[in-house]
DNA sequence: CGTAGTTTTGATCAAGATCAAAAGGAGTGG
DNA sequence: CCACTCCTTTTGATCTTGATCAAAACTACG
């Protein structure tokens, strides 16, 4: 649609982009890329770092390239959990909302696209196809987010952490080399952020299943999953 | 926007709608309602009735009048978990997905306005600020998922519990009469369904809530808040 | 080699699940 | 009006899971 206003031809940024034809812009033909590049900024972002923190007044909106982003809401009692996790090709901030209701931390070097909130907006209305990609993102999101609140409320710590590493290695694996085998971008504490478990018990589930030759860990934070099977029996419990 | 294309006139049935300023129809003007109107279905359903069957082919959605809605998704181990609660004004179904990923059941005698789901997306692919309304509703959803996982993974049951009671008395009182008096929609187990908990912790919880005077039980499912302050206490712990 | 951080392992404890049964409440029929 | 049944809720006793407290082992880095 709205196509060749100008120059039907895509930002060379744009053309090699890694996540053209899944992120945000998958709903823009080249001549729309034009004008979305036009108020962007690439920018890498160390692993460490905030992009937002909770109760911002929420300017920026983003394009997520390359890398692993967690999203994190604060507990009455400071303590954290991790409510998502994103991956290249995912739209990062809060479109609507003035302030941000969550911190968005870098877990790996990152690569973003960046845009001023208001000025994305505006694109936006004239991009219904869009604005209906970040419908069907958010409702996929919600979906995805109860299909954890199943998780967190009736699964055991043993089932939690085998859904973990088959939903990481399902998402990480396809980049790297050999099926199943994949390094976890964050910490046993921050994955105990995510699954509502306390880092010891983290841990003890890994070594169990490390010990049950289910999965190996060659050192650093990297996983090989060597029996999928049985890992998918864990989680399913 | 695109008002008058035939009469301004809003259909008699939705003038006087309870929910024609926060359903999906305030973002239409009296002309826009005709046609919304045209592919719409007024029904009643009795309370157990299910709406939704997960795996349904998933073909309708509705804007829920009066009554009070919930949202069941299936654990593995046919363990269900109430994953939302819709009340007049939500809207219902999913408009995207091929078959239904969760059961839709009413708690309360429902109205609602039904619509063909292909049909509503055409009317939807006229009117940008419909899709924005729901997308804006979207991402609020999910936001309240959020929350629930951060209450689901790290609060006691006693929290649980106060959280509960103070979400249903925010969106239950207003429509009754004195405020922090209202009537539970729904049963112990049920409860247990949404916060992740036995029915048995449930009915301790709420019974230790008594037993404090923070709340006082009138008979049958009603509730009575004696104590907001302490109740939010419980809450936050 | 030493220091600071993360991860693993161990011992104990408490919250909530589970199993079991009693009590309450609504509807039905005598 | 009472007796009976069915269903929900409450109460009680015990047991399991994961949290907590504590310390050792491992990693990375200067």
């Amino acid at each position: 649609m709205r196509s060749e206003r100008r120059t039907a031809v895509a930002p060379p940024r744009c053309s090699t982009c890694a996540v053209r034809d899944s992120a945000l812009c998958s709903a823009l033909d080249d001549g729309d890329l034009a004008r979305i590049h036009a108020i962007g900024l690439r920018r890498t972002v160390a692993a460490e770092q905030v992009l937002v923190w909770t109760g911002d007044r929420n300017a920026i909106c983003a394009n997520l390239v390359s890398g692993v982003l967690k999203v994190v809401r604060a507990g009455p009692d400071r303590q954290d959990h991790i409510v998502g996790l994103l991956f290249p090709g995912d739209f990062v901030g809060e479109l609507f909302a003035d302030s941000a209701s969550d911190t968005v931390q870098v877990l790996c070097d990152a690569d973003l696209c960046i845009y001023p909130r208001a000025a994305l907006r505006h694109v936006l209305d004239d991009h219904p196809a869009a604005e209906r990609l970040l419908l069907r993102r958010a409702l996929a999101t919600l979906n995805d987010a109860r299909k954890w609140m199943l998780i967190l409320s009736r699964k055991t710590a043993r089932a939690k952490v085998a859904t973990f590493l088959i939903d990481m290695a399902r998402r990480l694996d396809d980049a790297g080399a050999a099926a199943g085998k994949f390094d976890l971008p964050m910490s046993r504490s921050e994955i105990g952020a995510v699954l509502g478990l306390t880092i010891e018990t983290v841990s003890r589930q890994v070594t169990a299943l490390r010990v049950a030759g289910i999965i190996a860990l060659p050192g650093g934070r990297s996983v090989v999953i060597r029996d999928h099977a049985r890992l998918a029996g864990r989680a399913a419990a």
